[in-house]
RNA sequence: GCCGAAGUGGUGGAAUUGGUAGACACGCUAGACUUAGGAUCUAGUCCCGCAAGGGGUGGAGGUUCAAGUCCUCUCUUCGGUACCA
């Protein structure tokens, strides 16, 4: 396709000499807390033996062997990116040459929240209950607790009530069941109360305490203060649960009851029931009951966000091996950097379940302690999350070879950051977080000097394209289907009727995918190239159809038969390219097409440079060959060929990114000298813009009745008099009083006369 | 569910800040040239209508002299949803 990669820079995240660095950038991360250890849950089959990830659990099922999920604490890996929250999120405001569909994401991703924490003690225990609240003013309606079933204290709460089976049996449930924000809708809210009640700090009265399904421990504080009235989610649970529903926020000039309302009123009111805050509005109260409590010891303002640390263990084969060692006596020590990097061992049999082989490997698994010498120490036997990898690999493209560190300093001081990314918008949030939490992780070690990863942004749309089912060969390649009259398909291999899928994006996995090469043997690099750009703008998905590839190639040879006709016909040694301004011309013709040709300048460099839109560049290429077209050579004069040299000369150089071979042709048979890579891109005069005449549009009401050309320079109160008197516009008028006349003049004059 | 997009002729797609909807192509129709055409050129092609005119950007409302574009509601499709990467 002619792409200009620089192979020598080729690099492959798999190989040690990558992975290396990035093993040692861990150990970095450990060092300074950034990298730390703790229990969390993953998806488990007890049959596979392995971790499942979301996409491959079906309906709480695996989907290999269809035996239930349940939920696994394991010891995991996690870096620290809430560290970096507010960071990542200010500087989502800081990043004009992101789309910003995607800074949009990345800022509801973080979702920082702003309210208070606030502590409720447990009745008759030595305990206390944490919880965030976006609603501190609400606290006097909170009725209720409810914990997630994760939460610590669920066990030692509910231990030696008569509610210590109903709470295990219910943990052991929800165990079942997916942990996420998307999992939480797909439950019936649930949950069983305590055995235990807490003090509300602001009622001083006693409220009972649930374990509740919907919420979540990676979020918040794992607990929630529930205020029915105020909290759609809450309200149907004290419904469920007949619990006590207080209104403390009333809209005004209303008077809700709890008996009989509906749905929680989440809006702005007067603050009821709520002691010395009564009368207040609730915005006020926000801030005045988080000070009183504040004051007492019972809480403050806080911030939550809903981003989470990134748990980066992977119990899984393929990924960089985690590089710490687990000594008995010592616990957990590092790899010292001197056996970096640890590699991940090739002669392994793959496991048929999709477990990981690395724990079963004594000869991996088996080491010393670096710190003691203990001989019985074993090896993490977890991989990193391959996003890990994706994080960092745009700077060791500076310098490949480099084996001092992870990059050499002065070349990334020279090349980084990326100045144009581009990549599926699919991406939005992990990838592009993550790469952005990386070099701020290298950024406060004071390896870079750069905070940000991508100066521009791109994110292209999917190709998509059909998948085609036979009922027994499974998913077919295109090629394996064959159009039948009646406009079906059929298996090339057994003849059975295809099935014809959805539009999906194209997938190794699913076969719905195409092959360039077919396009390049039968039309060239260059026409599958210029079909490619001119199909869409690059951020649309599209749906691949080789209808059009023709008109591509078409294209290419019109632009051929027009530069042999010009070696005809002009003769370059009496007739140079015109390059003065289009004033100077005396051939209307010619002044016209030179004026379109720096238009067509102007508007190529545009989309090229501001939007990557290809597709509209292309298409005003075409309009300029379109009137070149309309010339005739023969009988030009001096003048006329003299631009048309020009307007050659121009589409030729404007096309050469798009189509460079053919181009580079072109450019020689021409006459140019050198390379066509090697030219300035053209510029546009501005004074060879605009032409003389103007277009009138003029409307009735708003509706186009009648258009007429004027002189560019003339006066507007001409104008309108000129509209007025125009034969179509008198009849749409007829004897109507004309109430107001508008003109707009900008890239054309429009009348709007009202009646 | 939540977050983010997209929806315009038979098709791919155009349309700075609201200002001629359908650029440029594909396909189709007719014609010219040609021994021939899957080459090339010319003309036509949003829909209804002989025309004048009317309708039209997923759907329903609204703002405006003027809406594909702004606002409200809604439908459909796609991407992401933290272990697909």
């Amino acid at each position: 396709m002619g792409f200009s990669y620089d192979w020598d820079r080729e690099i492959a995240t798999c190989r040690p000499e990558y992975y290396k660095w990035e093993q040692w950038l861990f150990l970095k991360m450990l060092e300074n807390g950034m990298a730390y250890r703790r229990e969390s849950f993953v998806n488990w089959c007890e049959k596979c033996q392995t971790v499942l990830a979301n996409e491959q659990v079906e309906q709480d099922k695996c989907w290999r062997c269809s035996q239930p999920v349940r939920q696994k604490k394991l010891w995991q890996w996690f870096f620290r990116i809430t560290d970096f929250a507010e960071d990542l999120l200010v500087h989502c405001d800081k990043l004009p040459g992101w789309p910003e569909k995607v800074t949009v994401m990345q800022k509801n991703w973080i979702g920082k929240s702003v309210g208070s924490e606030l502590r409720f003690r447990v009745a008759g225990m030595d305990e206390e209950i944490e919880v965030f609240t976006t609603r501190p003013d609400t606290v006097f309606g909170a009725t209720f607790m409810c914990l997630a079933p994760e939460h610590p204290l669920v066990e030692t709460l509910c231990r030696g009530t008569d509610q210590e089976q109903a709470v295990a049996a219910f943990v052991e449930k929800v165990a079942a069941q997916e942990r996420s924000l998307e999992g939480l809708e797909k439950y019936e809210k649930e949950g069983v109360f305590t055995g235990r009640y807490c003090i509300n700090p602001a009622t001083g009265e006693e409220i009972p305490i649930y374990t509740a399904n919907f919420v979540l421990m990676g979020y918040g504080t794992g607990a929630i203060m529930s205020v029915p009235c105020g909290d759609q989610r809450d309200f149907d649970f004290a419904r469920k649960y007949h619990l006590e529903i207080r209104v403390v926020v009333q809209p005004e000039g209303e008077t809700l009851d709890p008996d009989i309302m509906e749905t929680a009123y989440t809006g702005p009111g007067i603050m009821v029931n709520s002691g010395r805050f009564n009368g207040m509005d609730n915005d006020t109260a926000m801030e005045a009951i988080t000070d009183w409590l504040a004051e007492q010891g019972r809480g403050k303002k806080a911030v939550s966000f809903r981003l989470r640390d990134w748990g980066i263990s992977r119990q899984r084969y393929w990924g960089t091996p985690i590089p710490v060692i687990h000594c008995p006596d010592c616990g957990v020590v590092p790899v010292p950097e001197q056996d970096l990097p640890i590699v991940l061992p090739e002669d392994v049999n793959l496991m048929e379940k999709g477990g990981s082989p690395l724990p079963f490997l004594e000869d991996f698994k088996q080491t010393t302690c670096p710190a003691c010498g203990r001989e019985d120490a074993r090896r993490d036997t977890d991989t990193m999350d391959t996003f890990v990898e994706s994080s960092w690999y745009y700077l060791r493209y500076c310098s490949p070879r480099y084996e001092q560190g992870m990059f050499d300093p002065d070349a990334v001081q020279y090349w980084a950051p990326v100045d144009q990314y581009i990549g599926g918008v699919e991406h939005a949030v992990l990838h592009l977080l993550y790469s952005r939490y990386f070099m701020r992780v290298l950024h406060h070690f004071g390896m870079i000097d750069f905070k940000e990863p991508f100066t521009r942004l791109l994110t292209q749309g999917m190709v998509c394209k059909e998948t085609m089912t036979c009922p027994e060969h499974g998913y077919l390649f295109p090629e394996q289907a064959k159009k039948t009259k009646e406009d079906a398909y059929v298996c090339t291999r057994c003849g059975k009727d295809v099935e014809v899928g959805r539009v999906i994006k194209m997938s190794k996995s699913k076969k719905n995918v195409v092959d360039p090469n077919e396009l390049m043997e039968t039309y060239g690099a260059d026409v599958t190239r210029l079909f490619c750009l001119f199909a869409a703008p690059p951020e649309r998905d599209l749906e691949w159809s080789e209808d059009g590839v023709e008109g591509s190639n078409r294209f290419v040879n019109r632009v051929w038969r027009l530069a042999l006709a010009c070696m005809d016909t002009i003769d370059t040694r009496q007739v140079t390219r015109y390059t003065g301004p289009a004033g100077d011309l005396k051939n209307p013709d010619a002044k016209a097409l030179y004026i379109k040709t720096h238009q067509t300048i102007h508007k190529v460099t545009a989309d090229i440079d501001e939007s990557f839109h290809f597709n509209t560049a292309i298409a005003a290429v075409m309009e300029l060959v379109n009137a070149l077209y309309t010339i005739d050579l023969d009988t030009a004069d001096v003048e006329t060929k003299a631009v048309v040299l020009a307007a050659m000369d121009s589409m030729v150089l404007l096309l050469s990114p798009i189509i460079p071979h053919f181009c580079e042709e072109v450019f020689e048979k021409m006459g140019g000298q050198g390379s066509v890579l090697e030219q300035p891109w053209p510029k546009q005069r501005n004074d060879s813009l605009e032409t003389d005449e103007a277009l009138v549009v003029v409307q009735v009401n708003g509706k186009l009745r009648s258009r007429f050309s004027v002189a560019a320079d003339t006066d507007e109160s001409v104008i309108k008099e000129m509209a007025l008197a125009d034969e179509k516009i008198v009849r749409h008028i007829q004897d109507q009083p004309v109430k107001k006349i508008i003109l707009i003049n900008k890239k054309q004059i429009l009348v709007n006369i009202v009646v």
